[in-house]
DNA sequence: TGCAACTACCTAAAGCTTTTAGGCAAGCCC
DNA sequence: GGGCTTGCCTAAAAGCTTTAGGTAGTTGCA
């Protein structure tokens, strides 16, 4: 009996891929074991429980999208930066939806503080450095761009925007330039 | 034996209930038939399937917050809608996280145009009335404002905003400072 | 090279959820 | 009071999760 050579990386990795193809409410212990062409139990050597699975896929998630994000910001500043940013978040959720569901998911405080979620509020930190804001300014824009950019998108993913004209594209690109405007003047309290 | 008086409507409010003690995720038809003590089978008379009971509370969720939304709006314009707005969003979400997470849910398009949703968005152009915008400016901004508040109540009930400094509430008020004054001056293309 | 230890995957089993099919009796209608 | 509707029941099949304990492939060491 040739053995499957499961690891929790593959695991989580292919977990991903099913996400993606399935949606991340569809993945489950059993749909991966079939994947694997192998008994549902064996996967529980790698993996603590269907929770543990799922939480994976979140972190791997985080991961890549901070990777890409930063990769995008490197070498731009002010609102090519902010383009950037806002696109990566876009971009990815488009391909990976499922693997973006699974980002949205509620992690325990330890390991949200060890994710890469710390990475992509520092990013936003960078980008607003572009602009002229002092704390506690900066932390409240940090949080506007999060929902502005999290809410879209997820809004866009839902099929939320879907039935009306305009096209999203131009909304996009329009919500983009009003963000910019608004950091530039921010007002004051 | 007597009749336990089951019917949609009631099982649906229950169903919503559940959800604010529990999670959304965790309504399930048995957890509801132990509720009304019950056998499962039972409730298989009401509900045509688990997916119908979820729908069931996410048009009911809808229905409740463009109430409350219509509610608030009453006798208001600009800021001050835009302010009562936000805030029916935000207060709804923490009384009713169960009922909000369920609001989330993706309907299929033949049921969302003939849900609450629809309410929402008229509400929501009605705001934008107060603002000098034109179409399709008001659409971008109708989107605009929707993923503002969605992601921003989605995070924070996430815990996404729950680590740092500083305290929520102030950013809440910022983000609606920063939202009227940018519809006050939309940038032009 | 051969054996011991490890570990990857297995079988078995219990408990939970979903869903369908068919049955009995409660309550309304005359 | 007798019949009809229908509300709730029992029974059963199928799928997912998780634990316990067993077997065989692989590695490492003498």
């Amino acid at each position: 009996m040739a053995r499957a050579g499961l690891t929790t990386e593959r695991l989580v990795r292919a977990g991903a891929e099913l996400a993606d193809e399935v949606g991340f409410e569809q993945v489950t212990v059993s749909a991966l074991a079939r994947r694997f062409d192998v008994k549902v139990a064996s996967l529980y050597s790698h993996l603590k429980n269907s929770q543990d699975l799922k939480t994976g896929i979140a972190l791997l998630a985080l991961e890549e999208l901070a990777d890409r994000a930063a990769h995008a910001l490197a070498g731009r500043a002010g609102k090519d930066a902010l383009a950037a940013f806002a696109n990566v978040y876009r971009d990815y959720a488009r391909e990976h939806p499922g693997r973006y569901a699974a980002a949205q998911l509620r992690l325990d405080p330890q390991t949200a503080a060890a994710s890469a979620g710390v990475r992509h509020a520092q990013m936003t930190r960078a980008i607003l450095r572009g602009y002229d804001l002092t704390e506690p300014d900066q932390t409240h824009a940090v949080r506007l761009l999060g929902s502005v950019f999290h809410g879209y998108v997820s809004l866009e993913l839902g099929g939320g925007f879907s039935h009306s004209a305009p096209d999203t594209e131009e909304t996009w690109t329009r919500i983009v330039d009003a963000l910019d405007a608004l950091l530039r003047n921010w007002p004051a309290p």
